[in-house]
DNA sequence: TTGTATGCGTTATCAG
DNA sequence: CTGATAACGCATACAA
């Protein structure tokens, strides 16, 4: 990477005729009297001095690096949050490595030695690996999946978003609601919006049902679940929340495939807030995730110096938005 | 990040009953005498000895990393790039560490100063910065962007693609043709678009015009455009080509809403190949990259060990793809 | 083949 | 406030 014979900090040192302790002080902005800092400073320039960052590393024990896992960025919702994460961490002179693991539970694992191996300070990690463990001297943040106490997540308000989601189909006149979600045997902060839903539903005495669809073929179970509440051209339910905008823009699909209008016969509601091309129109009407404010409170926490007396679940709340799949 | 005493070669050497160079030879799969390797193993597994990533990058002045530089992952085409260049960065054990420039020149400098730091190997870069000088000692890769032989460019067939879609639009049976994309003052591979479409136009006897739209307020230029192409109801154009998905979509937005039809009354081809949620249903009938390969022949280029005698533009083919805004 | 010793570039500790 | 010097953990050239 750099040239064979780079400058050094000796170079520096000799070049301004000070000791080598004064340029790293220096570099440092540590206090150095004025006359000092000035031929240092002249010096560096003139060879064109750059600091290597792995004598500072092994010296300090730090790389300003955090490593962020997370399943791929394909999913626009993970794209958008690794976006703001990696503003965040710029901001504070951070770098970010970025590791996917394609819902490979054996690759976390590999990531997380990496960060044992010294070359990140930290991990930022959003997860389905039922049994992650997490080594105690690493800093870990996660999100959407509570650990333990002392493994502090960060997560939005998934229970009060699967309310409103119900306050706001009944609001919008909605009689009969189902949730629906693909099915998962892990429990983490999105199962509870369907708790919250549910919950709301009661509540209001609005009339619901749940559907948990088959992972791996939830198109024909999507397929299935509309025929079987269909009669005679008419749907059965006139509200429906969905556990992500995804499997809702795939419902949506089927059901005006068969015939069913929306929003005029059934009203939709997802759950994230993604749009089209990541910053244009929504996709759906949504629950909106606070994904800006979920990134600065993982690297806030991250970095944070008393990493042990913080917070272990920092809950962001959510907003809904309309997307055209609803009356309003 | 690592606990305060953590083991070091010399704990495992000790340990052990071996020289520190053993533990050096075994951890890097060199040739050791099978006793010796045993017991090494063993005083590693006993101590849950990890190698120091700091110590080995100053030794050796390699980091295994390479910086990959691009504006942002919330258009999807980076998003996706970004996705494909990691997985073939992993398959070498190379990490990446992601900046993302959001279109702002002086970030890619830093970025490139950094990695002068000695903190990557090498940085895969998509830019549009017209003047990014690229310092000679760090080995770069291209995206999209020829900027002199001695850095190597990767692109997809841009002239071959837009050639491509004239062809497609005159198979399917448009008889009068438009260009779109949003005016830049820089020059570089996707500009070749527009070339290779004229080329065809010209060569099949097709008629064409091309539109420029100001960078800033495409919406009303779009507006613009159409309504001055609309009479009676009828859009003087039956096939468009746009220079990306993602304004192929605002078009046929506003087609639709002034009445046109997509694809009967105008069939629109779009270039990218973006899949709806990443990889799902196709957005609009498309010319598609081959990102894979494309963030393949990053890698590798960047990897390779010659990097002085590496091809200096790579030129990948593009292929059409149906979307739904053609009648095939 | 294995052991020994040196130095990579930096920061931090001590003396001056 | 500045100068000299000792680690930090590892890979490697050289010696055995």
């Amino acid at each position: 990477m750099k040239e064979k014979n780079a400058p050094t900090m000796a170079d520096v040192a000799r070049e301004a005729g000070v000791a080598l302790g004064t340029v790293s002080r220096v570099i440092n902005g540590q206090q150095v009297g004025e006359a000092f800092r000035v031929r240092v400073e002249e010096a560096i320039a003139r060879l064109g001095y750059q600091y290597n960052s792995g004598g500072r590393t092994l010296r300090t024990g730090k790389t300003n690096t955090i490593a962020v896992i997370i399943p791929n960025t394909i999913n626009p919702y993970f794209a958008l949050l690794v976006h703001h994460i990696n503003m965040a961490l710029e901001k504070r002179d951070c770098k970010m490595m970025l590791c996917f693991t394609e819902y490979n539970t054996s690759r976390e694992a590999e990531f997380i030695q990496m960060a044992r191996q010294n070359l990140v300070d930290g991990i930022i990690a959003l997860t389905y690996n039922p049994d992650l463990t997490i080594p105690p001297d690493v800093p870990f943040v996660t999100i959407d999946r509570f650990f333990s106490s002392s493994v502090p997540c960060v997560a939005s308000d998934n229970f009060g978003g699967g309310w409103l989601a119900a306050h706001k189909l009944k609001e919008l006149g909605a009689t009969r609601v189902a949730f629906m979600r693909v099915a998962s045997t892990l429990t983490n902060e999105p199962s509870k919006r369907k708790e919250g839903f549910i919950s709301a539903c009661v509540e209001l005495g609005l009339p619901f049902e749940t559907l948990m669809l088959e992972d791996g073929h939830p198109f024909s179970e999507i397929d299935d679940f509309i025929r079987s509440h269909l009669e005679d051209g008419r749907f059965d339910f006139d509200g429906l929340f969905i556990g992500t905008d995804s499997l809702a823009w795939k419902v949506i699909r089927h059901l005006r495939e068969l015939g069913v209008r929306v929003p005029e016969d059934v009203q939709v509601i997802g759950f994230d807030g993604i749009r089209m091309f990541g910053d244009q129109e929504p996709i759906v009407s949504s629950i909106v995730q606070p994904t800006q404010e979920i990134a600065e409170a993982c690297v806030s926490t991250i970095l944070s110096k008393h990493f042990s007396s913080v917070p272990s679940l920092i809950c962001l709340p959510v907003h809904y938005q309309f997307g055209g799949t609803t009356k309003g």
